[in-house]
DNA sequence: ATATATAATTAGGCTCACCTAAAATGTTTT
DNA sequence: AAAACATTTTAGGTGAGCCTAATTATATAT
């Protein structure tokens, strides 16, 4: 059995390493669960004997294939309920984390699979991450950041690289939403904004904040 | 903040204090939570000081308007969850109760309002339980036991007195149904078995033991 | 009313997941 | 390479919710 804590450690693991490529320090994993370095070292230690993680002291952990089975088990959930919650309940797309990340844990295979058919199987969550299958397998990623395409492509939204309600509200307050079509009219070299039409309509003006966050493939023409 | 110990508690103490209608023991609550009688002891002390539960040393508990108020919302939640199990993810209603009991304690109003809208507002949970409302108001009860009907009524099924997965699915190969019209033929007066037919189709012995945890309501005509 | 059985409480402990403060280890800077 | 700073670990504790064993209340039978 997998406790609450120890599946929201390997979460957490599981997004850090995803995010860095490296191996996750200890206040990083404090920092994003908001406990105690000192919580997190004894912790570590403990799920390192359940062979979840591999540990070795002061040099951080890495998820071990079991311990990412159940990350990738969690985030599979988190996903698939954000879904139901924004297709089905209609909720907005920056109302339903709280909500999936304690649906996560609920412990039933038979409501997640009733749940995935009921959604339709789908492919990714509200934001554009993908979701993982039954067997842990996630499709090819496609997309790239807005950031690093040129000047003049024609790109479509389909995900977003940071999922902070303020970033999420700024996007529907300026009227951008997964599936538009993004056109880039100019680079501005001094400051690397992005001049940009969205669906073919008005000129818009896009931080390189907001463009390193906006996750898009070139559209084939 | 009410932890998921709490909410277990009230709610027990609540579904016991349904059935029996007296002051709920120690031992009773222990059995029902599978705990131990002093584990009960200690707890109830601690919600106690709360104001959840009023405690007279080894007189038992009752709820308290406070403690009432949210065993009743869990219970709200853990019906509608049903509902949703089995209108929407197709679930049998002899799968559903163990998946409810993880689904109530997830904390969202906002959710359970948008789940409620998304079902249609029930009045009814699968196994015929009436639905409190937000406010916590539940409909008048109408059923009884058909144990209760005399000979020669037609009645209609409308819930369950008994919620065990043996008794369900007791019903389930036995095609009976929430909805069924059941007409008494007779009453043996040895055994207190029922002859009735369902639906006016083939006639079907039902025992004592089944007849009292059927609830119906006689129809008019 | 006393003895017996049953139920409830008290006392003392345990594990889990957290904490703070102090010590140790690692990393940078000078 | 030593000093300074940052990170991690160790040591010692805490509260929640549970346990068993022993004790005390309450209910039942003689």
């Amino acid at each position: 059995m997998t406790s609450l804590a120890e599946e929201n450690y390997l979460k957490s693991i599981y997004k850090i390493h995803e995010k860095t490529g490296t191996t996750v320090s200890t206040s990083a994993l404090a920092d994003s669960l908001n406990v105690s370095a000192a919580s997190v070292t004894d912790f570590v230690k403990k799920i390192a004997v359940k062979k979840l993680v591999s540990y070795k002291k002061s040099k951080g952990v890495t998820l071990t294939e079991q311990g990412r089975t159940i990350a990738i088990n969690i985030i599979r959930k988190h996903r698939l309920w954000e879904v139901w919650l924004v297709s089905k309940l209609n909720f907005k797309w920056d109302e339903v984390h709280e909500i999936a990340e304690q649906l996560e844990h609920v412990v039933s295979d038979a409501l997640i699979e009733h749940l995935d058919r009921h959604l339709d199987y789908p492919a990714t969550d509200p934001h554009g991450d993908l979701i993982p299958n039954a067997k842990g397998y996630f499709a090819k990623k496609i997309s790239k950041p807005l950031s690093d395409c040129p000047v003049g492509v024609s790109v479509k939204f389909i995900g977003v690289a940071e999922h902070s309600n303020s970033f999420l509200q700024y996007l529907t307050k300026n009227n951008l939403q997964l599936g538009d079509t993004i056109l880039i009219k100019n680079i501005e070299e001094f400051d690397s904004s992005f001049l940009v039409t969205v669906n073919n309509k008005e000129k818009k003006l896009l931080t390189k904040e907001v463009v390193k966050n906006l996750l898009v493939v070139e559209e084939k023409r």
